[in-house]
DNA sequence: CTGAAAGCGCTTACAG
DNA sequence: CTGAAAGCGCTTACAG
């Protein structure tokens, strides 16, 4: 029954068999042009006795097409991603496409190798979520012929300035997010307002960080940098946070975080801490993920499955449509604050 | 600076500008045998020059490899998945392989493309994750020469049995989990243990809802249908079932989910019902998500992620092996039940 | 409507 | 240590 090992069936073997050429049985296979119905039955019925399969990588060669376009993300921790992955996955689908997951950490050399993944034709296309903007990934991109949507998951800074410019990208207007979060906040009253900033020298949280300095600002609340938290951008970091304000004797009245992770990890150091000050703190995180709305935290919704669903659907335009008939696209994503009545915890 | 649509740089053109043959250029770049130094430099140098990039499709074609491996899962809703995602991810990644991500909606259809992925030769190996056991899936994938770890998220029925195979499994042992789940409750003492079940006609929730039966049985608590709930196995599923329950005037004391999201689905029921009956009922669930964690929800812990790692070291142990020096493996993971103290809610 | 032939971009025995 | 040549499995103008 299962006769493995034996030679691997070619579109030869089927046109021998069917009495055709190859030619005939790609057409045939391809609905290409007219094929006279006597051909097409022998060779669908060569096709079915021989079991035969078509070989991605000889048609790849010829056609210079893998159907595959490749996903770049930073880390498959943080539940977002997943969305956006999520969304990926469907309208590759249903562009008949499919679609290879890389894992960059962030990390700009890992960001370097899935543009080469692109430049080697392992892909058709490339959507890379990237922290970095050096110039050497830039210069990388620039090189590149195939279509990149690049998304820094914030405002991109690589912005079309009319220069020319052969990729897309798409912003998420985080500086909105933490804005809106952090004037949230103030509205209730609150003045001492702390504040987890994640990682240092990410553009993703300087942003965020410049939107929670002038909310402040315009809420008419001097900024006080001991109520600010530089860590990882994940719970570790927001955990760290907790223990680090409550080592030092401050208690918040309210907390934003630049994301849910941290927002979740102060959290629990706050479960931890048998301070009664550390009962009453208010928060508000971004990236609304499902875990924050059970536990009825406030949070900003960034939206992130549309922007996997926008990447993907520019990635698919591009490549029917190529870069000549449309000039470069930014795409912008609002935010939205999600408020909840906190509960006692 | 970016002038693209120039002729594409082949192996060739470095071999006509290093002043050597084709030949040499492929071996000092994958460093098969001996390059005198002098060629070698002068390789690199017109690599460098012509910014040259192998063509993946080229030697694909030839060598047969693609360096890819397909990872098929049903769903990207439940987090168990991502953790799966990463463990592969970081397994292929340590052997240079990349990853196709594909996603069957736990639909046979689906699964059979996934590995007729693996058939046309995209990608070097597949591990699926299915729920069908059809004859024909089963056919499919004994007619495949590349290897295959198949895994159910349960006791997987196509066992070894000294009968021919061409594919390793990985089980997960979830009529363990649930029972371990069921009888934690009973020896607390609740009789009146509502289930929810997951979906009907998938063998991955037949099997839990045996050992719910068992576990029900030697405890020497009678079964009443009327405590059992089956729908979808996600979240809305479980919050029908709080809803199906309370509507009926059923106020369970204790409630055994199938998998984790049916529990927190049933948690929101409890949440959005008013009667005082729907706040004091002891939870466990299956999966042990994050999010049981923070809600103190015991649950069932199932090693996905060691699902993934064993299952994609297994499938570059056949790539380097064969399937002649090693018999066909079956992998399986013992779940471990977390108790928690649950809080009031 | 279909066949013969070239070629996509590599790799790899085989010589030397 | 390196070159010439064949070939991996398709597709696609070009004829007819």
């Amino acid at each position: 029954m299962s006769d493995s090992k034996q030679k691997k069936i070619t579109i030869y073997d089927v046109a021998k068999y069917a009495g055709v050429s190859p030619g005939t049985v790609s057409r045939t296979l391809n609905q290409i042009g007219y094929i006279k119905e006597d051909t097409r039955e022998k060779v669908l019925q060569a096709v079915e006795d021989l079991q035969y399969i078509p070989n991605v990588a000889g048609r790849t060669l010829k056609t210079t097409k893998t159907r595959m376009i490749c996903l770049a993300i930073p880390d498959t921790s943080n539940p977002i991603y997943f969305r956006m992955i999520e969304a990926t996955l469907e309208v590759a689908k249903r562009n008949k496409y499919s679609v290879l997951l890389f894992y960059t950490n962030g990390q700009e050399e890992e960001e370097l190798k899935a543009i080469r993944i692109l430049q080697e034709s392992t892909v058709d296309a490339l959507f890379l979520v990237h922290f970095s903007y050096s110039k050497q990934l830039r210069e990388m991109v620039s090189r590149c012929v195939q279509p990149i949507v690049l998304c820094g998951m914030c405002s991109h800074l690589w912005l079309y300035d009319g220069i020319e410019r052969n990729f897309d990208t798409i912003s998420i207007r985080v500086y909105d997010a933490v804005y809106s979060a952090t004037s949230y906040l103030i509205s209730k009253g609150y003045k001492k307002i702390a504040y987890l900033a994640g990682k240092r020298g990410i553009e993703v949280y300087r942003q965020r960080y410049e939107a929670y300095r002038q909310a402040l600002s315009d809420g008419g609340i001097p900024y006080n940098d001991d109520l600010v938290y530089w860590n990882s951008y994940d719970e570790s970091g927001g955990y760290a946070g907790g223990k680090h304000f409550f080592s030092k004797g401050i208690f918040p009245e309210a907390l934003c975080a630049s994301n849910d992770l941290q927002m979740i990890g102060f959290y629990r150091a706050c479960q931890d801490c048998s301070k009664e000050q550390a009962r009453h703190i208010e928060f508000v995180g971004v990236d609304n993920l499902e875990i924050s709305e059970l536990l009825n935290f406030s949070s900003v919704d960034i939206h992130e499955a549309e922007v996997g669903k926008n990447a993907t659907e520019l990635l698919f335009l591009r490549m029917n449509e190529g870069f000549e008939k449309l000039p470069p696209q930014d795409v912008f994503i609002n935010p939205k604050l999600v408020t909840r009545n906190q509960k006692v915890y």
